[in-house]
DNA sequence: ACAAAAGTGTTCGATATACACCCATGT
DNA sequence: ACATGGGTGTATATCGAACACTTTTGT
């Protein structure tokens, strides 16, 4: 990098490596889980770690966190918010790494982990992590306290969901991101007033129970709610 | 920097200068504002822009935006957190910058500029900033909402008052925020029934009207009122 | 028939909101 | 005396919290 207009230069002293790492988040069996990358070099080899690399001098953060994502999953279309930065002196044993974090939900039918079925990537529950590479522990308890504080005044909730579901599978989410029960009927009075939510008229009928009425979001992307109410405490 | 334990070298081509800027404000005459300093080299000579600079290698994000701000004020102890990480790829005509911004609170009294008399540093108040080099003013702007937001369910807002204050006083600062009106005897019995106020049995007596009792804080930090209610809206 | 989840209303307490007058002091 | 901001209480509306039974289907 070369001084264009300005008078003082852009030290190397003064340069630091930016990396952007990502909290993908997913609900599946019943339980709140992260997607973690085994490492395959050193620092930290075969310890556990968030996905996520190194930002491109000719790409933004966002970019990068987002090409990142797509290089080890199939998505494309997520909710993808930045977290924080961390920016500790030793946070890397390498040198001097400052890693934007990003968090980002998917429903789990949508993920695919690519070309990599040998186990280097996998789901792990929140309650059971694995001893895990640099801060990254850190970053994950972060980002799961800005999940649990959003999903309060926002539908970022909803993005765990298929587009198509039922009363009962957005109760249980909430029930899993929040780890408590929530009470049926005040659940589904509030979501419904809130007008967020659109029934589709049909009915899905997976058990032995009576069917259930499967509906979709009335708004497309996440919204806050502030001046439509806010969503829990139930 | 060198390669240490690693075995991938953290290549020039990764590598980014990192900024740290704070937006700084303060409520003066009844308005809120924030500290800017004028640009005295390229790019974006003589315009006004946030406090701030370069981060050095061997200091944490944090540690360089306090001393940021202890360069440009004498303030020492102040509330300052991250906000947000700006990395769009042509933010800084110099090349790739990344800003870590942060904000902080003071009260107007705590402030003084260090050495700059000049006019290079002044407070500008919100609602007639100048022309900003960079994307300060999305920088502002970000902050400022954060600070509406924060001061529903935290105690931000008391930083913008001396150690020992009346009620109306913390009143005018809540109303200059949030750019409303409130209600006197509603703000005065949600503060008092939130417990976070000491009554110091002085009264503060300024004007030719009946002299008001002088509270301070009962809790020394910045505290989330979730659990003890929220301060506002009232 | 029964198991299993879907669906549905009301009551009660807490909290937010709206609102008006007297008090203590300086000039 | 009067101007100025300090200080106080109540009534109403809204919202959250607690709570139990009937419905519809598959087996």
């Amino acid at each position: 990098m070369s001084i264009r207009n300005g008078t003082r230069a852009l030290r190397a002293i003064d340069r630091h490596t930016v990396a952007a790492d990502i909290v993908l988040f997913t609900i599946q069996d019943g339980s709140l889980k992260v997607l973690l990358v085994r490492r395959d070099r050193l620092p930290f080899r075969g310890r556990w770690s968030l996905p996520g690399g190194f930002v491109r001098t000719d790409e933004s953060i966002d970019e990068a966190a987002l090409r990142e994502l797509q290089e080890e999953t199939n998505i494309g279309n997520v909710y993808l918010e930045q977290l924080y930065t961390f920016g500790e002196r030793d946070r890397d044993p390498r040198g001097r790494v400052v890693t934007v974090a990003y968090y980002a939900l998917v429903h789990w039918q949508q993920f695919q982990v690519r070309g990599k079925p040998d186990g280097s990537a996998a789901w792990f529950a929140i309650k059971r992590l694995p001893e895990l590479a640099f801060d990254h522990r850190r970053i994950i308890d972060y980002a799961l306290e800005r999940l649990r504080n959003k999903i309060n005044y926002t539908t970022v909730g909803f993005q765990f969901l298929p587009r198509q579901f039922t009363l009962t599978e957005l109760q249980r989410a909430y029930e899993v991101i929040l780890e408590q029960r929530l009470d049926k009927r005040n659940f589904r009075k509030k979501m419904l007033q809130l007008g967020i939510l659109k029934g589709t008229g049909q009915f899905n009928t997976n058990g032995r129970q009576r069917p259930a009425r499967v509906y979709t979001f009335a708004e497309p992307k996440v919204i806050k709610l502030q001046e439509k109410g806010i969503i829990v405490p139930f």
